[in-house]
DNA sequence: TGTACATCAGTGAACGCGCGTTCACTGATGTAC
DNA sequence: TGTACATCAGTGAACGCGCGTTCACTGATGTAC
């Protein structure tokens, strides 16, 4: 592996282990193994190194929205829910404990939302691949016509938001098993919520998932 | 106002303004109109000055949570739930670039948790606390028994604490009209969902929410 | 094959700066007698 | 009423430390002739 890499990965290690204030060039230059002006060799400067480290280590939801996109039709609609919801929970749960540190020095903040918002990516891109998705759902008569897909895209990935910071919050990282729970609980409510949709009303064109279709 | 009031104060305002990493003894200082030796006859060290900030200037749910767990019965469960989001949202907006912060420094969040933890309090309440009102209204036949209420809460605030996270990471503060048109979408899309309950269904006893009685 | 030089990854030691913190002090306001 | 002292909010200037950054250097590896 290349210097630059080990560089980025250890300022990655040390973010996580002693957090944002404690992520000095000594110490990412104590876990690359190597003297602190290699750093320099590879990055203008420490802002420089943490704007590569949210540019180019920050997890991505793109394989996840691009699989979404295409071929909506072929699994239940719950199904495909529940597994987005699983790999958002991942994705938040190893994405926060580094965003979090932006907010510590807006002046990051700014040049990173620049830099991503010029490649149209940004932290509102899950909530907008699920909302396409249902979309596409809704064209295909899979969801019901009236159903708002934005509000439902927000509360679907909003749940598994929360609940990934509340487990940092915590500094427990949950089993996959719970996570699996958290992530079919919340599909199902949403898809069956409060107000006690029957069972019964709940089928798919496809088999087994509990989508009514109107 | 007595001296440590405005250290307090002068603090949240050099963490909103500047953030975390450059809130130093200086800033504050200057921001409350006195000279850092004050600070040091008010706290014994910076961190105990931010524990105190947490501790007595994070924006608390405990008023709405007790407002909601009294007299469950005597307005819609929908209006109820909205009023919720909508109050959860403007919490969230105040409270996340404080919260976010105690990320920077791991120390400072163990400290915190402990401190809060002891006094039963945390940033799960506000989920708890809606999840034990929507299971009171199951009681009372409002929200239907099958209903998971724990993952509804989930949903509900889960859906305005990312969106309270995307305004701040944009830096851009959402107007009321704009925040309660989501708390409206969300709640609403939450109680008939993407299963498309027909609107006929969706009546209370109570007038005009949009609530299944089952 | 030898030699002279270029390149390049990498380092130890130092630089200045700004930080959190403390020291020694001031000046105003009680207060006992 | 005056006086001597205690208390207390508040400060200017300094302290040492650790930070990001840079300098001047080393040693290994090409490479042209």
């Amino acid at each position: 592996m290349d210097t630059r890499d080990r560089i980025l990965d250890a300022a990655v290690q040390v973010m996580r282990t002693r957090g944002f204030a404690r992520c000095t060039t000594k110490e990412i230059a104590k876990a690359a193994g190597l003297s602190e002006p290699m750093i320099y060799k590879h990055f203008a400067s420490k802002s420089a190194l943490f704007l590569a480290v949210l540019h180019e280590r920050l997890p991505s939801f793109g394989p996840l929205a691009r699989e979404l996109a295409e071929a909506p039709g072929d699994q239940p609609v719950r199904d495909r829910l529940v597994a987005v919801a699983r790999a958002a929970i991942a994705l938040y749960l190893e994405a926060f404990p580094m965003s979090a540190s932006m907010f510590a020095e807006p002046g990051l903040l700014a040049a990173h939302r620049e830099e991503i918002t010029a490649l149209g990516a940004g932290p509102h891109r899950p909530v907008a691949a699920v909302a396409d998705y249902l979309r596409a759902e809704q064209r295909g008569g899979r969801v019901a016509a009236r159903a708002d897909c934005a509000a439902a895209a927000g509360l679907l990935l909003g749940a598994c938001f929360q609940y990934a910071f509340l487990r940092c919050f915590e500094q427990r990282r949950p089993d996959q098993a719970e996570i699996d729970a958290y992530a079919a609980a919340v599909t199902d409510t949403l898809i069956a919520p409060l107000a006690g949709l029957p069972s019964r009303l709940c089928v798919s064109r496809f088999g087994g998932a509990a989508v009514f279709v109107p």
